[in-house]
DNA sequence: CGGTCTGTTGATCAGTATCAATGACAGTGG
DNA sequence: CCACTGTCATTGATACTGATCAACAGACCG
């Protein structure tokens, strides 16, 4: 993902064991209040970060797909404040965290690198809680399926146009903000529709261009004009702010 | 906020220019598809990370008070994906980020620092998507006003138990995810139940334990109570999973 | 002053949640 | 091999949160 340096490549030599650890499905990665001693690298397999309110409600704040690192943020001191479990069986190295934070503190590289990884997470997450803060059940489910196929095709875990897709309807469900029976139903419209089939764990994008365009997705960031100044046009409606911030609606 | 050696300590000798600089209210830091120069430390005034949608839906997924700096993410190679503008006017350090960039690769301590900064505002964004993910109008209101005073608080910017509060129903409407109308009924339910008093652009928590109550707020993540397993409960309906990450609901 | 923005309230509507029931399927143990 | 169990996807009926539309008053500003 970074250009020169990546973490991945930085800390490899920093992987405690020789084999990866295997993980069954639905067990505990780390509970919310437990200190983290490791972070790992996810070989094969599947996990979320996620969080329970008192009354039950489970929002899942990040799915962990091969190829990414559970989780950064458990590099800085503290306890973890919210849990991630496997969601299928997972093969995954283990980064020893006191091992890693000793030699950020002498590595200028590996901060930095670190940093990036980091900056990137947070421009990510800085997205998604646009899409989740304003965009319709169809939209944020059509995001995620775009934004899910695009990251699995840069590591190459794609096929023609499909992926695999282990998740429930729970658990996309509950990354989306909207309960399984709509997010059922909205997966339906999608299928039904002709952009997607999705059956027996497996996705395939079958328009993917209408699938962003129902998304209101850009993988480039493409949803505001932007253009040269947008001043001199007001929006109209409730949702109206001064024009240089506000171009007009299309 | 860091302990040892925060990012400000560290940047204090990068500071660009000697006076800090002045913005109007209303005025764009930067829009999105724009190529960051420089980040700023905000040393007074308010300000607002959004994105537009097509449509003009607006979202905000950051604000920006005194003592913070903006934005972090631009330090990552590339065009602002969201734009930034003033809300207030605004008193800022310009910190040119050629100079940093440069700085990072050999300072270990200062790459330290930054990714310790950055983890951290990982771990903020993936509380907040929570809220903004499963949370009600009350409780996301709630919960944002209980943060902002914690923030403030902990920057000695709070008198007796209240504080500054510069922003218009609009904008605590796209922050939250929900439309100004909606956001003004909420306040007045808060207004009324006498937990918050809210006028002249100033904030006074006046029942800070109900307040908390009300946002399913915890400020030590206490949400969750995560008995030592939590197993052997299962929780009844539709939000439901596997024993040992779904304690029962209370 | 006259326009613009903000806060406010009321009436109505749409999107999504909730509740309930069913069938398909996988895993388990007798 | 088959009943038993639990999970998951699905559908229908209904309820409710929050959106939308409309109108107006006060504050602020040029």
């Amino acid at each position: 993902m970074s250009n020169v340096s990546s973490v991945l490549h930085l800390i490899e030599p920093l992987k405690s064991e020789t084999q990866p650890l295997r993980f069954r499905a639905r067990q505990p990665l780390i509970r919310r209040g437990e200190l983290p001693t490791a972070v790992w690298y996810i070989e094969d397999g599947w996990s979320a970060r996620f969080k329970l309110l008192r009354d039950g409600r489970r929002h899942i704040s990040r799915f962990y797909a091969p190829g990414d690192i559970c989780d950064l943020s458990w590099l800085v001191a503290g306890a973890a404040d919210q849990s991630v479990m496997t969601l299928t069986p997972l093969r995954a190295v283990r980064i020893d965290r006191t091992r890693l934070d000793a030699r950020l503190r002498n590595d200028a590289a590996l901060g930095f690198a670190l940093a990036r990884e980091a900056l990137a997470e947070m421009r990510w997450q800085a997205e998604w809680l646009v899409t989740i803060g304003c965009k319709s059940a169809a939209e944020r489910i059509a995001h995620f399926l775009c934004e899910l196929y695009l990251r699995l095709e840069r590591r190459g875990k794609t096929r023609e146009t499909s992926c695999d897709f282990p998740l429930s309807q729970q658990d996309i469900a509950d990354f989306t903000g909207m309960t399984s029976v709509h997010a059922c139903r909205t997966l339906r419209e999608l299928r039904n529709s002709g952009v997607i089939e999705l059956c027996r764990r497996r996705l395939r994008i079958v328009d993917f261009s209408r699938l962003v365009r129902m998304a209101a997705f850009d993988a480039n960031y493409l949803e505001e004009p932007m253009t040269a100044a947008g001043a001199g046009l007001a929006a109209p409606g409730h949702r109206t702010a001064t024009p240089e911030c506000r171009p007009a609606a299309c």
